[in-house]
DNA sequence: ATTAAAATTTAGGCAAAGCTAAAAATATAT
DNA sequence: ATATATTTTTAGCTTTGCCTAAATTTTAAT
């Protein structure tokens, strides 16, 4: 059975992992979970100990086949959670995390089961994310960063990068969702600022806002 | 903010107090809560410095008004999230207890009152136990329990004194669940067994089955 | 009123998960 | 190639919540 404080362990290695061939740094660990670098060699021996791990000595950790689940388990159970609380009891999307971060936790596979069936099932979290089935699969959609797209083409909202509220906030104030129709008509080049169409209105977004928005083209 | 363990002794203090004029002993506490009395002395400092708990040393331990809501808060979640897992996720009511055991812990006044408008403000959880609402108020049925109820008089099942798994499961088994229509037929003076009419079909139970159901008069 | 039993508290320790400060290993720059 | 900087680990300490064993207080029995 696995404490609270190794799952989050295993999620964060997970999250590092994605697109990404070497072990996982202790002190890219540390970061992401804000804690002590210290703290972070303590638990890696730990998660070594159990198995869900592969450590050695200075060069970063990879999760095992065991902790692969593990860690996908967990994801899974937050997504859903996201979903139903968006869903079913309506919150926003950038009020879900914080208590997802909880629900996570919950140890229950028949409750985590039934919940997908009551969501019917859902692939995407609210914000975009796939979520793992019961095996642990991932469906991969393909997706870019709206800033690797050209002008003039149009393409389909279908995530973001950075889940934050802050930036799920300033969405929701630009009439930026999950579906929305967008097309770049222009770049200036002198700052990089983007001018698109979101859906039917038009409005100017800098760099940072088109690299953190993933669209898929239809 | 109360930790996992916090909230749990403060429950307990709860419902051990249900029906109690004097303190709740240590013991008490610690048979409730399978762990050692030492250990509960220890936490009932804590409590008590945190004001949650009223303590003189040997002499029992009563919740303040704050401790007494805080639990009241932690009874309101369970119950809440015990009703959405048998109404919204097709769990039986022999099932989800040990779930909202962990459920009760999720921090977030906000998804807690969320939930009670989604399951449509219920006033008591799968087992007939009143649920607090979002002050702390109980509203309180008068209910007695079966082996309290003169014999030929139709009473209606309204909830159970012991929510064992066990207990749940042999009214499944018997047909007996809340909102069944209950009549004591006879009861044998060698044994006190009641001989009972549930809806439309006639059982024998022992007066132990008979002293923990509660029954309400029509 | 003593004495025995039961309940409660204290003392001392342990494991988990964190921390700081210092040591060791690795990476980078000259 | 060597020196410096960065990263990682180790050592030792803290808090929470639990434990056992011993001491203390209260209760019950003679
Ligand atoms: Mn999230
Ligand atoms: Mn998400
Ligand atoms: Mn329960
Ligand atoms: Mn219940």
């Amino acid at each position: 059975m696995l404490t609270y404080s190794e799952e989050n362990y295993l999620k964060t290695i997970f999250h590092l992992s994605l697109g990404q061939q070497q072990g996982i740094s202790t002190n890219a660990i540390a970061a992401k979970i804000e804690t002590k670098a210290s703290s972070v060699t303590d638990m890696i021996k730990k998660l070594n100990e159990k198995k869900l791990i592969k450590y050695q000595k200075y060069q970063g950790v990879t999760l095992t086949a065991e902790g692969l689940l593990a860690a996908k388990m967990i994801v899974r159970k937050h997504r859903l959670w996201e979903v139903f609380l968006v869903d079913k009891l309506g919150f926003s999307w950038d009020e879900v995390h914080d208590v997802a971060e909880e629900l996570e936790h919950i140890k229950s596979e028949k409750l985590i089961n039934k919940l997908d069936a009551f969501l019917e099932y859902p692939t995407q979290d609210p914000h975009g994310d796939p979520i793992p089935n019961a095996k642990g699969e991932i469906k991969q959609v393909d997706k870019k960063l709206l800033s690797e797209v050209e002008t003039n083409k149009i393409v389909i909202c279908v995530g973001v990068k950075d889940s934050s509220s802050e930036f799920l906030q300033y969405l929701d104030k630009q009439k930026i969702s999950l579906g929305s129709k967008i097309e770049i008509t222009d770049i200036e080049p002198f700052d990089q600022s983007y001018t698109v169409k979101i859906d039917n209105h038009n409005i100017t977004i800098t760099k940072k806002i088109a690299s953190n928005l993933f669209v898929k083209e239809q």
